[in-house]
DNA sequence: ACCGTGGTTAGCTTTC
DNA sequence: GAAAGCTAACCACGGT
């Protein structure tokens, strides 16, 4: 269960992206341990993508006269549950009243 | 406070461009809001499987008895690495421009 | 989902103090909730006075001749330098555990 | 103008803290820069402290049965200008009419 | 003088 | 239930 944690890549300080020679990475399970890691680092560079186009949609609406903070609210007003919203307020509400802020 | 109705794309100036939608859903620039909408909502649909996926690679990781917490924070520190070394590059830049050296 | 009214703590231990509101305010623990509101909302206002202090440091720097944008990229790299250090030290005590080396 | 920030502190690479040895702080500036920049970590100190005792209300007010959720939601409703709140409203609504969502 | 950008802070989700 | 990582909102600054 604890066999791969076993390798040691800490001991090379050495985390640069572009190393790849084929047994220096640090015992039998680094390269494993390695190849995990860059498939992990490739998803996270698509996610980063992904967020820079949505930052250019806004943009783009932000351009044409859309307020960006108004369209943000709506999309998750949008993807917030019905039920789940209304029961939030009505907690809301209770603990508004509970100090006369209504 | 500055923000307004005005924000409204169709109640700016037209200017060459002039309003197509004959009418539409309850506002003039309605379609055009609601595209924006789904196009934002397809992405964070992307972004959201995206991050389903990197929680299975983590998973697999960890069927195959790496630690996951140990590979978070490998990814985390490899995520500095190269974020200070970027941050210190700029952090030259600055200095050479401060002193006219650009 | 799971929080409902319940989460209303009903410990009425009416002190010294008691409702000066018209009526009542709708609820026996509005008192105290008011008070952690109030202690939160003096805190927040310390917290304000201090960025503007840290505010007030940068300009009288700039005064003097010194760049801001370095300044700060400075203290932000030096913060990442302790960091960077601790977290560090903390993946090498998960791989020690890892191994049963604590 | 630029007299101070000729100082390269950057080309020790050295930001640690527990530096002070009165001469060798790069150069001329460098003293007076390393005291602002003194000046600057101690108020983030505070700063951090103050938001941790933040979370400690937070923390009290929970284990008393309090709703944290709801809570930093009230502050931030009564932080809120009644003015600019009822404005973003009657935006979001004119919004949400816009694309049917009413 | 305004817009765009970057950095900072607060809130939310997920993890342990 | 506590802690951390991630995301989103905010704000101040510099450029144009």
């Amino acid at each position: 269960m604890t066999e791969n944690v076993a390798t040691f890549p800490v001991s090379e300080d050495n985390h640069d992206k572009q190393e790849q020679s084929p047994k220096d990475t640090g015992g039998i399970g680094g390269q494993r341990l390695m190849s995990f890691i860059e498939r992990i680092e490739r998803l996270e560079e698509e996610k980063t993508a992904l967020m820079e186009d949505l930052k250019e949609v806004y943009a783009e609406a932000k351009g044409v006269g859309f307020d960006v903070k108004v369209m943000r609210k709506l999309v998750s007003l949008r993807k917030m549950d019905a039920e789940k919203r209304r029961e939030t307020e009505e907690l809301l509400d209770l603990y508004k009243s509970a100090i006369g802020m209504m």
